[in-house]
DNA sequence: ACCATATGAGACACTGATGTCTCATATGGG
DNA sequence: CCCATATGAGACATCAGTGTCTCATATGGT
């Protein structure tokens, strides 16, 4: 297996146009894929058995792209809320993608789901739930619901900068400011900007 | 015409029953659709010319129900964030139907999408517009985006009562309660419940 | 130059969903 | 009772996407 170099098509690069077009056409059929990729289909099939196989990589390829934000981000260093605000921003450029495979609920019916959705979830609930535990954030919204509720801004984030309804330099301060934040004027209602 | 009556089938119910199918599983099929209805696939057909033509009924029965939930929350009345709050719990019924619709992003992709969208985005938008002009809301987060993230949460909030992760009796204040205050704890962390 | 491997192009069968049709039956008004 | 209509069941062709295969060609080490 010296001719492993040989390999011109590299995996990563595929899976990163997959996920541009499958951001912007989730039915995208996978000769639309191969071609975005720049490759032929048969050769698309030689790398991800089928097309499940392939959301099953972006899958796994989205998750370990969050976790990594995740450590990045030292939910467990500082104040929750900075953590927070470190945490979007590096989980920015996986919104997109993190959108298709939200969108993609048959991802989450089947018998046995990729843990590592469960995983994160518990990590985010974590730091919602330090916050909490450390006065900064409110009690009367459970750790589950703003962990859910991030994921919701963030999609929505997403897909409003790909609208062009929101510029994209604004992506983690308009979600930040949101979640933390909100929409009522009372407080604080800069600072921590980037 | 007389025989109209005789229709034994009433197109709300089908459209009920396939909304409530479809929120559950996107992919379902025309036969599940009009199992889930109790009728047959072909009785299916009859009503609904094809599987495009019962998302474009379920849009546009979605869109009727926003905009009456809009005029019933009277948006132009009152302090905005009441009139917020009013909606969402106007809404709440259509959500799910709502979450459904957002991840059926072929609908907008088209040259010719429903117009009511963007009318419902309109008044969405003049509703946070007019909380920024009244001092109610802060101005650093634009309408455009506070619109896109009620519809996020929306379907979040959705998606979670669904999967159980959050009590239905408490949909309408957990989305009122972050869009408007967020999860920073600092100020009027309750009031105005229902 | 040689050779192993990867790729592209195309053909092919298969599958699942769709849309259309027919016919028998049930329903309800006249 | 008669008849118009709606429905259910099923057959059927169609179609798009998929997965598999073959073969010719390109590529890059040796």
């Amino acid at each position: 297996m010296v001719y492993a170099r040989l390999m011109a098509v590299d995996r990563e690069h595929v899976l990163r146009s997959a996920a541009a077009l499958l951001t912007r056409r989730s039915t995208a059929t996978m000769d639309e894929v191969a071609r975005a990729a720049g490759i032929s289909r048969a050769t698309l099939h030689r790398h991800f058995a089928g097309r499940d196989a392939l959301v099953r990589a972006l899958e796994a390829l989205c998750i370990a792209e969050c976790e990594a934000a995740l450590d990045a981000a030292r939910p467990d260093e500082g104040p929750a809320a900075e953590a927070v605000h470190r945490l979007v921003r590096a989980i920015e450029p996986s919104a997109a993608l993190l959108a298709f495979l939200y969108s993609e609920n048959q991802l989450f019916e089947g018998e046995q789901q990729n843990q590592g959705w469960t995983r994160l979830d518990e990590r985010l609930t974590a730091l919602f739930r330090r916050g909490q535990e450390s006065g900064e954030f409110r009690i009367d919204l459970t750790p589950a619901w703003l962990t859910e509720a991030l994921y919701g801004l963030l999609t929505s984030g997403a897909w409003a900068v790909a609208e062009g309804r929101v510029a994209a330099k604004d992506f983690t301060y308009m979600i930040v400011e949101l979640l933390l934040g909100g929409a009522r004027r009372t407080r604080t209602p800069r600072r921590e900007e980037s």
